[in-house]
DNA sequence: CCAGTGGATGTTTACGTAAACATTAGCTAG
DNA sequence: CTAGCTAATGTTTACGTAAACATCCACTGG
């Protein structure tokens, strides 16, 4: 910088002030400083810029592997909204979910140049990390369910879900039937929720729950032992994978969606456009958790003192996206007379 | 840190030597030292430590929007290696590929607090941008072929299409369609090279290129094409998602895999084991793509001076994957007579 | 014509750390 | 017993920036 305002023949406070778009600099000043910037290839150095400001401009995410796509989606969301809020994203990986591995993460973030922290991740194993948490650095929780001690921003999956099921319903079925996501998960758990709760306002019974682990093999499986219930006409799934592999199945067993049974996915995967039939859906806003997350960190940071307030859970509503994997029940199954069904 | 060295008692020096390990430092001196800093709740300021060390120990990655599979299990294995490094990764996330965009992540790089940067991206739009790279710092390149301006980490595409071909016609096959990427990648341009090289070498004739554009759906419309082509026993698909929709246009046409028609798809997706039938496949080493972008950029960091050198591809070999989408031809069909045949 | 005003620019300083150098104490060997 | 050495610790300084304050100058209005 002191080279730059020997060449432009200022002094380095101009420099600096050119460099973060002050006013009260003469336009001629400007473009000679400018120019002197260009010509000695100047970078301003953001570490001193760090430690002169005091903040870093910089948000950690803390995510298992990243394995599920909404997590991906996220964290993209969260990158291209962080840019554009001119702060930058750094990553930290926690390989394998256990709470040693969560905990070390959490410590390592208290020697990282972070601002604030955006953690993906369910929150049960955030529990016994929160002590090491550093003090100062604000925290948002996204895809989990803890408004009462973090800041949530999460899919609405209770809205979404019920979404689903009132689809169908108002399509004639009977009933709907559910193929969940492992226990361990709290979106699936509030997916599994929801839907036996729309059954039941709907004044309808609720199956067997059949449960998946998120992937399609087990969405397969699931699918073959579906396919032998003669009485199911309409199928939840927890996700697109695992609906993928139901369709599969129930192909395989000569039973044709959506004629015999209709099927809805969550989550809306690129694929999901391309299935066999194309899947109707529940269409999750991730750019829209990645935007809100990084709003209410930063918004944080910038309002301090928010100690005990700050909490509370941020929902994004999610969208019923009709494709050709659902119909009104067979006329000569176990519908309910046809369309005019339409529990609320 | 001063505070910590008063209630310590000592020096902020020698907070400093314990916080960085130094040696020199008794025992009995350290255990205050750290007492006071738990006592205080002290964290290093990692920026004042940059500045003072004139390093960011902070890796920046370039990619595109993490739409492929293949990028995001590379970012995630330079995140966790880096984390091993005692480095951090900060994303520069770069919505749309135009040149502008690139452009814009370069020139933004600029005041970024990284030392090096790994860029997962096709090269050509890397050209236009090479100028407003800052000096000094370093560059990788995954998943790409500029090793003649550039350090290239990569896939050994060439290797891998060249064992899937090979094992198609050992397995007797006459000769081997190729289902290629779109037309703009590079990746999907050595493949079918390689697929082409390979036939002329086992002196075979090599079918049209059916070309799709990496996605399942394209993998559809082109195996509806493909099922009608009689002669056709044995397909190379250049990624799994198209083999996916490959699989299932052959399926729904009555064209048996592997007893009419073999399939070998490329990357080994998770879902592959569980298509229909398992998909035989050409399993991609993302992890230790990732790990060697990573050792290539702190070697070229730590060792100055390696301006016209540190240039070069380093290549990943593969692993042929045997599931049950591929067998001999089909007796009556355009097999060359059995498994005997083995080129090479 | 001059005090007063405000815009443009310069000077000083501190942010938190760690390298370089300085000092002290304890010990060994002659 | 002391010079000479080493290990442990302390002191000074600079890293690059930007806030706070200081200065300068041109112009306005009475």
């Amino acid at each position: 910088m002191a080279d730059v305002a020997r060449v432009a023949g200022v002094s380095s406070q101009t420099v600096s002030r050119v460099s973060n778009g002050f006013p009260g600099v003469t336009e001629e000043t400007r473009r000679q400083v400018l120019a002197a910037m260009r010509e000695l290839g100047y970078r301003p150095n953001s570490a001193a810029r760090a430690l002169k400001r005091g903040e870093f401009r910089t948000l950690g995410v803390i995510t298992f592997s990243l394995s599920t796509m909404g997590n991906i989606r996220t964290l993209e969301a969260i990158a291209t909204s962080a840019a554009q809020q001119g702060y930058a994203v750094t990553l930290l990986p926690v390989a394998v979910p256990t709470q040693d591995e969560v905990n070390g993460a959490f410590s390592r973030l208290g020697e990282l140049a972070v601002d604030a922290v955006i953690v993906i991740m369910e929150i049960h194993l955030l529990d016994a990390a929160t002590v090491s948490l550093p003090p100062g650095v604000q925290v948002v929780v996204a895809d989990s369910d803890a408004g009462d001690r973090y800041t949530v921003v999460d899919t609405d999956q209770v809205g979404g879900a019920r979404d689903a099921v009132r689809h169908l319903l108002d399509l004639g079925h009977d009933t709907v039937w559910h193929l969940a996501g492992p226990e361990d998960s709290f979106a699936a758990q509030r997916r599994a929720n929801a839907w036996r709760t729309t059954l039941a306002e709907a004044g309808r019974g609720a199956p067997p729950l059949v449960r998946g682990d998120w992937s399609a093999e087990s969405g397969y499986r699931a699918g073959l032992r579906l396919a032998d219930q003669r009485e199911c006409t309409a199928v939840f799934a927890a996700n697109d994978q695992m609906a993928l592999g139901l369709l599969r199945a129930l192909h395989e067993r000569g039973r044709k969606v959506p004629e015999d049974i209709s099927v809805v996915g969550f989550d809306d995967i690129a694929e999901a456009a391309s299935f066999l039939p194309p899947l109707t859906t529940i269409h999750q806003d991730f750019a829209e958790v990645g935007r809100l997350c990084v709003e209410g960190v930063l918004s944080k940071i910038r309002r301090p003192a928010q100690d005990a307030a700050g909490q509370g859970t941020t929902l994004v509503p999610t969208r019923l996206v009709l494709r050709s994997s659902t119909a009104p029940p067979p006329r000569g199954g176990a519908g309910r007379g046809g369309r005019g069904v339409r529990p609320r």
